[in-house]
DNA sequence: GGCAAAACATGACTTTTGTCATGAATGCTC
DNA sequence: GAGCATTCATGACAAAAGTCATGTTTTGCC
């Protein structure tokens, strides 16, 4: 598999205003910018996997990722799914541990590799950007004590509907009464990211669609009554 | 409940090297000794509380605490169990947000408060001390997406067992051939640290009892096969 | 030391979820 | 467009875990 290149410039990137890139001096910005590598991958192909040493920071300029742990028996569980000015490996990378999760195209991508020496020297003699990563560190380990107490406490039924709700949030682009999830997971995917069997999956979806909290559009999912998902994602609605 | 101060300086503190103020220069580390309040908890008290707004750190000088979000229910999961030496709520505080959990004294404990602006100030003009932070912050990172996974993947029977060795690690006193746990928790604290429900703690304790990988000291659990209940926490042993 | 309240324990039962088997639909490749 | 592989779907069943009820033991407290 051939590697293909492709330029950009950080100061013209769509997502530099997402990004916590944003706001760095154009001293830093350019950098950023003269030393990074940007390939486009594929559907399917990996980034980094499990268990290897960071090298430096990805940078989603396209496409979409998911970041897997898998176990022995090869099920994965998906930590999270990553879109356009997302930074991708940084936890590693700042904990100077190997990776521990994969990470995989889900939809073809569009990645710059930033270097950790450039990325640890802009952090370094920028406190200001520093302070930035660290709260969104910070807010990222909120995220997941709610996940992971989600996980201890709540049935595959109400987690599966908060997955969707939370993939709204990130991905749904609103119509008018339905919101459509822009991102086609499998049935697969679906079950890595709710924590559950494949069958489940798919049965509890069909629930959903029987009682018309969604609908299926092609490989994606419309969600039609978000009031209801989140009923159905709570406790038994006390 | 009348607070009962106590007065320990952080120069002479036994924890001091297992801490992250461990390296600090000793005008910034007086600077935190200068500023702190330190207070006498029992067993059972709240140190902070879920979905309040944090004012400061939390250092912990003796005894156990215990960090979990309650769902509507009132069940609890136990994210974290401090020791002495640890820091209590900077997520909170690094992330700007309220917190996410609530801290109980599990063991009578000795806790330090300083000011949020004083942690703050330490940490803005020490980039060493900042850099120390943020590798423990994504080193604990690391440690909640393995968690994460166990909760999606493993059953309770493995992530009991693997509570075990976990908590061996922390609070582990190696006697010959086996180590005794010197942390008391309750068959609930136990349930709510794997995610499960009380009885089939019970249950599963006495199943690893009844298999000798365990037996019960008073209110404490001694580890008599660490190896067998390691393969108890893995699959079903590949 | 005695009493009340927690904590621990156990049985019976239900529900949820996973697993396995099989088949239909869909997509991809030559 | 035929054929193969993957994904999706469904049923039947088993296993895991939760819930409820009840009883016993331990603990804390006056």
């Amino acid at each position: 598999m051939q590697r293909k290149e492709f330029t950009i410039d950080c100061q013209l990137c769509t997502h530099l205003k997402d990004s916590l890139f944003n706001g760095l001096t154009p001293e830093d910005l350019s950098r950023i910018n003269n030393h990074k590598t940007c390939i486009q991958y594929k559907k399917g192909q990996n980034i980094f996997y499990e268990g290897t040493r960071p090298t430096g920071l990805f940078c989603i300029n396209g496409g979409k990722v998911k970041v897997f742990k898998s176990n022995v028996q090869g099920k994965e569980f998906i930590l999270y799914i990553a879109k356009p000015g997302d930074f991708l490996g940084y936890r590693a990378l700042l904990s100077e541990e190997f990776y521990g999760a994969t990470a995989t195209v889900l939809e073809d991508a569009k990645i710059c590799f930033i270097q950790k020496e450039n990325f640890f020297e802009v952090l370094q003699k920028n406190p200001v950007f520093m302070k930035k990563v660290v709260k969104q560190v910070c807010q990222q380990m909120g995220i997941m004590e709610e996940r992971m107490a989600e996980l201890a406490h709540k049935s595959v039924r109400e987690r599966l509907a908060g997955s969707l709700l939370m993939l709204k949030e990130s991905y749904g682009m609103e119509g008018d009464e339905s919101v459509l999830l822009d991102i086609a997971l499998s049935r697969e995917d679906w079950a890595s990211l709710v924590g559950t069997a494949t069958e489940t999956v798919i049965r509890l979806l069909s629930d959903f669609k029987s009682d018309e909290l969604i609908s299926f559009e092609g490989k994606k999912i419309r969600v039609l009554d978000a009031k209801r998902l989140a009923k159905q994602a709570d406790l038994i609605v006390a």
